[in-house]
DNA sequence: TTACTATATGAACACATACTCATATATGTT
DNA sequence: AACATATATGAGTATGTGTTCATATAGTAA
């Protein structure tokens, strides 16, 4: 009860674990790019490889990671998955970031 | 010219490495939490290795690390460094992250 | 100078990550 | 049923990352 400084208050494993998770899914490049052409329309897996110039094996896995992630969210047409955003709060931290690096 | 949608944009570049490497900077368990105590109060590095529990050397490594990126900043007092944070845009994606995380 | 303390740094290692290739699965069509 | 198309998945590989150990450097004091 001497110090007068409050204690540091250390943050909770869980919480850790769940942002540094939040983070490293918007550390890769490729992720971002997928993230990014989401934020402004709904996909499908080709349509990504191909907007994207990647190897749809490359997309699909990642689409994984971040489905996992509750990032993004399908709805099937046919043989067709159409991908787009699940989680908006996510990507106000993108487009915040975007916006930081261009105006650097 | 046919089409009726307007081209999507790419993320040039250089925006998307300065992206990827502040989210990857944000990525790590150790980096939140040097971060997140140095949003507190400002600290030698020794003090963040007995406040985090940490060796000497992962801090020294993970601080590089951060100042490269000018995350961080330093002031000399004698032999000893006193840490402090130099960009509050990422302290806020941080605390946001963090709110995020912990009110879902 | 020497000794002491605080911090930085390089090497080595274990582990994670991202991509590619080949193939599997699932749906639709004939 | 057979076939075609869209997507998913597993294995392999190359590269990146984070920690530790040992040591170097820099500043201070005697």
């Amino acid at each position: 009860m001497s110090d007068h400084n409050t204690k540091y208050e250390q943050l909770d494993e869980e919480t850790l674990f769940i942002v540094s998770q939040t983070f490293k899914a918007l550390s890769d490049p490729t992720r971002i790019r997928i993230l990014h052409l989401l934020g402004e329309k709904e996909c499908s897996v080709s349509e990504i490889a191909e907007e994207l110039s990647l190897m749809q094996s490359t997309v699909s896995h990642q689409l994984r990671f971040l489905k996992n992630l509750r990032l993004v969210k399908f709805r099937r047409a046919g043989t067709t998955l159409y991908y787009s955003i699940d989680d908006e709060h996510v990507m106000t931290l993108l487009h915040q970031s975007i916006h930081h690096a261009r105006h650097d």
